[in-house]
DNA sequence: CGAGATGTTGAGCTGACTCAACGGGAGTGG
DNA sequence: CCACTCCCGTTGAGTCAGCTCAACATCTCG
C-alpha cells in the first residue's frame, strides 16, 4: 500500500490491481510543502489537484477582524481542492501543518482517470461526501457542545480518521497542531484549550507532546464526547484491501 | 420558469430548451409535506431523490441530551438527499418548515438524466459544492461571530439565496422559522434570539412577522454581518435564463 | 373557543474571554 | 556549540456574553 489514497478508497470500493496502479501513478509529480506554507490561497484558480501524501494540512478562512477559522483537517490520502472542477475560484485557503508532501495532479488527468475507472469516480464522490458529513458534524460540535466535550470529540474523530488510513496504532497518532490552531478549530481561545487539555491529562484520558497525541482509553473518551462515528461512513468495511 | 430547480441551475450553466424540459418532467410525482413532518429520518435509505418545489425544509441532527442542531436550510430548487447515490444511510434528518411541496424522483431517473445531459450533471455537482461551501461558512459563523452578527449573517445569506431563485423582492422574503429554530441554527438560546431580533428591529434594520422577514437596508445589514457573498458562488451570472 | 406552542421580559449565574506575566523549548545564526 | 530569540505553553485574576430559571402574554390552529 504505497499510496494513502488507495488505502482510503480501498475501504470503500474494490479496486482491481489495474485501478490501484492507476492511482499510484498519480504520484509521480511530488513536492514538499514546509510547515505553515499555504498550498492554496483563497481566490486562487489552481490548475492541478493536490493530493496529500504525507503530513497534515488544513482548510481555513481568515476574517476581516483578524480571527481565523480552521474548517477541516486534511490527512494523507485527502484531496485538497476537488472544487476546481466546478468553481471559478477557491473560497478558502489551505495550509501545511508541519512539513507535508503532496502530489500535484493535472486536472485533465483526474478527469480521464475517473472516466476510465468508474470505481475511482465513485471513490472520489464518496470522499467528497464524507468531507461534507464531517463539516456538518463540526458544526454540531461547535454549536452545541461545551469546549471540553468539543475537544474530546475532535480527538475521537481524528483518531478514527488516522486509523482508517493506517496511521494510528493503539491510541497514538501524529497531531501536528499548536494549541492556537486547536483554538481556531474549536472556536475557543488558546488559553482555554490549554486548560481543557490539562484537565484531560489530569483525568488520565490523554497524553500530548512532541506533536503526538495518545488516547489512553478510547472508549472513555468516546463516552465523554458522546462520539458516534457513523457520520464518518467508514463502517462499510473494516480492512482496506485491493482485490486479488 | 415553472421549475425552481431550473431557475437555480440556469444561473450556473446554459440549458437547451430540451434540458429544461427534462428538468420539468422530473416533477410529475409531487407530494405535500405538512409543517414539522420529517421528509427523511436519520438512518433511512430512501429510494428517491426529493426535490423541494415549494416551501422550506431543514437538515438537522438531534443529540443524545435533547439538543438539536439545524445544519442547513433547503429552499425551492434544492435537492434533499443527493447522498443516497453513495451512502448506505442518511446521517441526518430532513424536516419541513411550514407546509412544503416536493417531487420524488427515482434514483435511476436522476442517473439516466445526468448521463444524457452533462450540463445537468455539472449543475448538480455545482449545487452540491455550494451546499458544502455554505456549511463551511456556517461553521465560521457559529465558531467566530457573536450572536448578533451571526444572525445578521444568516439573514443576509437567506436573502441572497431566496433572491437567486426569484423568491425575494426588495428585502422581503418568506422565513418560516420559529425563534426556537433560529436558536437551533445559530447555537444560541431562543431567549437570546428574541433579544437580538428586538435589537435589530429597534435599530430599524429589519421587520419580522407572519413568517416573513423584511430587511430594510440590505447594505447596512451586510456591513453589520461582515457578509461576503463570494462563498455562495452565485456571481457567475446575475440573471437566470434558459438558452433561446 | 380552548390549549398548546410561540414570543416576551426580568434577574441572577457561569463558561469562556481578556489582559497580563512568565517559563521552556526549538530553531537559528554567529 | 553556544547564545539568543521567538514561538509556544502555562498560570492567575477579573469581566462579560450568553445561559438558566421563571413568569406571563399572545398567537395559531385544531
Amino acid at each position: 500500500m504505497t499510496n494513502p489514497l488507495t488505502a482510503k478508497l480501498a475501504s470503500f470500493a474494490d479496486f482491481t490491481p489495474e485501478d490501484a496502479k492507476a492511482l499510484d501513478q498519480l504520484c509521480r509529480d511530488t513536492k514538499t510543502v514546509r510547515n505553515g506554507r499555504d498550498l492554496i490561497r483563497i481566490g486562487d484558480r489552481p490548475e492541478q489537484v493536490f493530493l496529500l501524501l504525507d503530513g497534515w494540512a488544513c482548510r481555513y478562512k481568515d476574517l476581516p477582524d483578524g480571527k481565523r477559522q480552521i474548517l477541516a483537517y486534511l490527512i494523507p490520502g485527502d484531496l485538497c481542492d476537488p472544487h476546481i472542477f466546478i468553481f471559478e475560484e477557491m473560497d478558502h485557503s489551505i495550509r501545511a501543518l508541519g512539513d507535508a508532501r503532496v502530489a500535484a495532479i493535472p486536472k485533465q488527468v483526474v478527469l480521464d482517470l475517473t472516466e476510465r475507472y468508474p470505481a475511482l469516480a465513485r471513490g472520489f464522490w464518496w470522499s467528497a461526501l464524507v468531507d461534507e458529513a464531517i463539516s456538518r458534524e463540526w458544526l454540531v460540535n461547535v454549536a452545541q457542545r461545551d469546549s471540553y466535550t468539543r475537544m474530546a470529540h475532535l480527538f475521537c474523530e481524528m483518531w478514527m480518521r488516522m486509523r482508517h488510513v493506517g496511521l494510528a496504532h493503539d491510541g497514538t497518532f501524529a497531531l501536528p497542531l499548536t494549541q492556537e490552531q486547536l483554538a481556531d478549530t474549536l472556536g475557543i481561545t488558546p488559553i482555554h484549550v490549554n486548560r481543557m487539555l490539562q484537565r484531560m491529562r489530569a483525568e488520565g484520558l490523554i497524553s500530548v507532546g512532541r506533536r503526538r497525541l495518545t488516547i489512553h482509553d478510547v472508549d472513555a473518551l468516546q463516552e465523554a464526547a458522546a462520539f458516534d462515528p457513523r457520520y464518518l461512513h467508514l463502517e462499510q468495511r473494516t480492512e482496506p484491501r485491493v482485490a486479488a
